[in-house]
DNA sequence: AAGTGGTCTAGACCACCCT
DNA sequence: GGGTGGTCTAGACCACTTT
């Protein structure tokens, strides 16, 4: 959304103009949008090729390009608890269970690329939606890449905070969900009886130099919660 | 993997050549390289930009381009069953449970952008890994896309036969997962007790115009199956 | 000041679809 | 043959990091 750069704001003036259009209507020739939008058609090719992977436009060799007809709207697998919320129209909150450093053991070390008996931090949280239990998410960081993390508050928006204070942003992750039931002491925090369904997703992210940065797992109780993911096919490969 | 364009020679030359080189060491510049892969720097950009959205390489302005640390890899997302199992070195397998058309009734013809009462076939199987029952697997085709669909076999490689026949590829994919517990009915299928876990998968997929071709509901087993996902930043937005 | 990646351009040529 | 998107180029200039 920066409008920085020419290709991001010709972006989004494409945005809002496909929005005006309806679907499999024919959008301006390349060259001819190129000088609509004041900018080279290389440049236009760049905005074309982000809209095309997002699903917004298609193109046909040889007749045009075109807007899409439904539009799937991407539900973002790179946001943490507080920003998922959100976007789902609820209020965010947290309760502390558990922070403190510990020695990472060799699940943990594995999962994020350390050395045996590195110290990472552990926080534990119980996540609540709208004042409800939603999940109890357990995140554990290397404390080689965030010196006296738990001087800070680490109750709730733990990206926002990596990002401010520590300038480190989630690249790529990893999840892997599962499904199983709930023990007693899981069904206790959400609130759910033992024996209902739960998810469980564990996720390892790491930065654009390919760090492992942070290890979580989270248990989600079944009844409240779906996940959501939307997947694009890739170009050039 | 097309080796029709430069820009896919040179991806496929600097992929073999960053699993020659050790983690963090540097990239030639880029004007180099791009000499050394005899095409433009333009180009190799492009090349850069599809390996730094594939978590391969990193850069950093002012100073280099380098050879990310630990590789995720990637699980598509938008493969289907055979494929999904066949990556995760099982056998896949099929056995039909119904395949016959019918009329969308109100979720349906939603889902796939239909008017109530369009024709839509509807198949059913009872998918394995390894000769073991893994999910049950119901999808939803609007008819007058795949004319006579089921005059072809679709006990297995659905996709293949979507893209072979009717050169219909899926584009983006939606996929919400929920968890439950296994009913009598399921259970028996899927060779577990009920009451057991499951993993509920619901998918609208879309081609390239935007045209929804599937939607899919799947339940598999919670004890056998686990969900792998990967997400990427996007660029420019 | 020198070196690197980041952005942008004007224009050439090719591949394909249509009438 | 005329129109469209797809590929590729050489080069300019900017922003940032390091020496």
């Amino acid at each position: 959304m920066s409008d920085r750069t020419k290709a991001s704001r010709a972006y989004a003036d494409l945005v809002r103009r496909i929005q005006t259009m309806r679907p499999h209507e024919m959008l301006p020739r390349e060259v001819d949008l190129a000088d609509e939008l004041g900018i080279s058609r290389t440049t236009l090719r760049q905005v074309l090729t982000t809209l095309t992977a997002g699903g917004s436009i298609y193109s046909v060799r040889g007749t045009g390009t075109f807007v899409s007809e439904a539009k799937i709207d991407k539900g973002g697998a790179l946001s943490g608890f507080s920003e998922d919320m959100r976007a789902r129209g609820m209020t965010p909150g947290s309760r502390l269970l558990h922070a403190g450093p510990e020695l990472a053991d060799g699940p943990v070390a594995e999962h994020l690329g350390l050395r045996a008996g590195a110290v990472v931090y552990r926080i534990e949280r119980l996540r609540l939606a709208n004042e409800i239990p939603m999940c109890i998410e357990e995140v554990r960081l290397p404390a080689e890449y965030f010196v006296d993390l738990l001087t800070h508050d680490v109750s709730a928006g733990l990206y926002d905070l990596l990002k401010s204070v520590y300038s480190v942003e989630v690249a790529v992750a990893r999840q892997t969900i599962t499904s199983s039931v709930a023990t007693a002491a899981e069904a206790e925090l959400l609130g759910i009886a033992a024996g209902e369904p739960v998810m469980n997703v564990q996720r390892t992210s790491q930065d654009a130099r390919g760090r492992s940065i942070e290890w979580a797992r989270s248990r989600y109780r079944g009844d409240r919660y779906e996940f959501t993911l939307t997947a694009t096919r890739n170009g050039l490969v």
